[in-house]
DNA sequence: CACGTCTTCTACGCCTCGTAGAAAACTTCT
DNA sequence: AGAAGTTTTCTACGAGGCGTAGAAGACGTG
């Protein structure tokens, strides 16, 4: 999957956190603190969706909105991780194994319900 | 964690595969079909270093060995990933929605043996 | 010491990414 | 419709990362 750089990866945190699609010029304004121009972050856009991770509508203004959520990047790069590793279950044994008591317990809810 | 380009990633699944250290001329043998010039190998192994994920010894030649194991690697990669999204819970859902049933086992052989 | 090998230094070209001006397309207001 | 403002696209540039390696220096061996 195509990494993001730290202004992208800013961008794509204000299109998960919106819960709705987001013109170019709200996301300026959310990034103030930054002072961009509105055109670095219609450029920030455009890359974001020839990388896959943004779209947009036909209205005008354009409204972008993330094509996955931030649950499921998050999900699809551990695997990634996980998947070039050569041994998985060598991965996956430290993975849990550092993991906190909080989580461990999810975990285990989760994977009892899916039976197997 | 600083991210590895296509031929650093190369060496370092040479230096993860090897069982002990490993000079530059044998990594650049492992890596014959492109052509290497050894200087390239020494150079992606002291920005490998850089990066904090090689060292050598004091030999003569040096022999290299990746810092952490490519296991140790992968699963703090994860928690990286994990770690940096909003809602962790969710993401271990997804994840663990979408892995295959033979690890699912494993999962629940590991988190039964740690418990909680 | 001479020769070959190993290591370091330096460099270059390509690509990505942050950044934005200029220009074109479009909307809105009168 | 025309003027004025907004939005979108096009083009570009500088910094830094990475693949690549020559040149030069350090070192071991005979």
């Amino acid at each position: 999957m195509a990494s993001l750089g730290e202004l992208e990866r800013a961008v794509m945190d204000r299109l998960w956190a919106a819960d709705g699609p987001v013109a170019a010029t709200t996301l300026r304004d959310g990034l103030a603190d930054r002072g961009l121009a509105l055109t670095t972050v219609h450029t920030v856009l455009t890359r974001l969706e020839q990388k896959g991770f943004v779209e947009h509508d036909e209205g005008r203004p354009r409204r972008f909105r993330a094509r996955a959520s931030q649950e499921q990047h998050a999900a699809e790069l551990m695997h990634e991780v996980l998947g070039q590793a050569g041994d998985r279950q060598a991965v996956l044994a430290r993975f849990v194994g550092s993991v906190g008591p909080e989580e461990a317990r999810l975990l285990r809810e989760l994977l009892a319900s899916s039976d197997g």
